[in-house]
DNA sequence: CTTGACTCTCCCCTTGCAGGAGATTGTATA
DNA sequence: TATACAATCTCCTGCAAGGGGAGAGTCAAG
């Protein structure tokens, strides 16, 4: 009989993983004394431990190779669980290499650029919601505001008010400062009526490639070309318009700061303006 | 102010995780009622987020990124530790398709033999052992009883006794069953003379392809071809004389079977054999 | 005023052990 | 034979990044 430090010199395994062995039922020692509780083990027992390390090796959970030996390890029970793991192992690589593929990117765009890009890319699942929206082409970005202020004057009449920011959508498909189409949205919940120029209509959701500017929309075009730029390097396609959500912005009827103290704050700072900018992308 | 779940829904980031980033000091909300504890964040707290997430992407761990964001970030710490994790992800992907071509290599074994191999491998680190030992090119097998018994009797002669199970090396390049070139090994406490037939030597240590062999040394081979096969399939390759550790057999010198009520015991039925088989091996 | 939706803190769970405290037990030496 | 020291025991905590749930308190609408 061989005393637990004996075992663990035999089989190279430590003393700590023994003991977890015998405590989870993988590995019970031939022999544990009644009185001293010492624990004792037999050379017969190297050959389900080394099957033990053969299949840990192999990827196997502590608790699937239990559940292996118990059943007395049926053929077909463990090609069935190799095979799983030979998927389970593929996607794996593929994922890291994807990883892998992200940080290189990160990595070419600080050469590149030699400092730390403002803006920083996140995926994610935008909720479909219920907007109310006047989509229309205008000369220029500045006919926006007219827009805006009919949008209000629906809210008013209907007695409604937005439950999250409004934002606006760019239906060009590709980048234009005349004649744009846009369509400027405010969430709201239904029912409300759709009238002439105020359709109300839910915007579709799904995954979206987002950034927030901070400042002034002058310099909101670095926000885009970095979007643009991440979504492109990250093997990402744009499936939809893309939308500009107002998180904080002059005449914001949405979430005013309320913070004790600070009421008299109104955002008329550009420098505090703050935006999302979302495109609906699917992986390439 | 926007409530911890609105702030979820925002950034579709879980209530839970804002919460712990909040406990690890990672994104404090922007207000905590003293009366309430409700946490209260604003739309500033966004691009910090973004961050925080798109850090996260990239691999970091939450630590790292918390120190990155409070040292403010210096571009060269960054690239450090993409650079850092550049490396640890290709290592990942190496080890990934290795671990992938040995559970596919498991799995071709199953395919062929269809039925479980008796026979587990494992690689251990074996301590290098001082032993006394004999070497002889002999005719066949069988004159290595010869051997041992002398061998018994240095040990006899010497009032020592066996430190660990003994083992007889194959020192022959090749497979050969006449003239063969063994030396059978005792491990031993130091300090023994050497004599003309016995030395006393250190057996190196060092990774070994190990498998245990259960049974008569009859059927020995489908051990020794399983264990060659398996070092050949997963990459290693020999680099020294093989060696087989005579864990239970008869006239065993270590470790008699103790246990009580058994030691009218001796081991005389071969099937109760218990042979290790060892090859020193390095990754080819 | 009530109801239902949120939010809070606190605790346990995940994997496969490692590290350490404090108490016994075993063995070798003086 | 006394003692020192090594080995072993059980029990507890910790890891990484939260998830799940209990029980209690809060908030907004009808």
């Amino acid at each position: 009989m061989l005393k637990i430090g004996d075992f663990s010199n035999l089989t190279r395994v430590s003393v700590k993983t023994l003991r977890y062995y015998d405590e989870i039922g993988l590995l019970k020692p031939a022999r544990v004394d009644r009185f001293t509780n010492y624990r004792y083990y037999t050379f017969e027992q190297l050959p389900r431990l080394n099957r033990i390390l053969a299949l840990k090796d192999l990827g196997l959970s502590l608790d699937q190779i239990g559940r292996l030996l118990t059943d007395d390890l049926t053929l077909e029970q463990l090609r069935g669980m190799l095979r799983l793991k030979q998927a389970e192992l593929e996607g794996e690589v593929a994922e890291t290499q994807a990883h892998l593929a992200r940080v290189e990117a990160r990595l070419n765009l600080i050469e590149k650029e030699n400092q730390m890009s403002n803006y920083d890319v996140v995926i994610k699942q935008v909720e479909p919601q219920t907007v109310a929206a006047i989509r229309e082409v205008v000369p220029t970005f500045g006919h926006q505001r007219n827009l805006w202020r009919e949008l209000a004057g629906y809210l008013l009449t209907n007695k409604t008010k937005a439950t999250a920011p409004s934002l606006t959508l760019y239906h060009d498909a590709e980048y234009k400062d005349q004649h744009v189409d846009i369509e400027t949205a405010t969430p709201v919940m239904p029912p409300l009526p759709t009238t002439e120029r105020v359709k109300v209509r839910e915007l579709p959701g799904g995954e979206m490639a987002c950034t927030v500017h901070q400042g002034s929309y002058e310099t909101i075009g670095e926000a885009y070309s970095a979007l643009i730029t991440w979504i492109e390097v990250n093997g990402y396609q744009i499936v939809g318009p893309g939308r500009e959500v107002y998180l904080r912005c002059p005449d914001n009827d949405y979430e005013e700061p309320e913070a004790i103290g600070y009421s008299e704050y109104s955002v008329d700072d550009p420098a505090d303006f703050l935006t999302e900018i979302q495109f609906p992308v699917a992986k390439a």
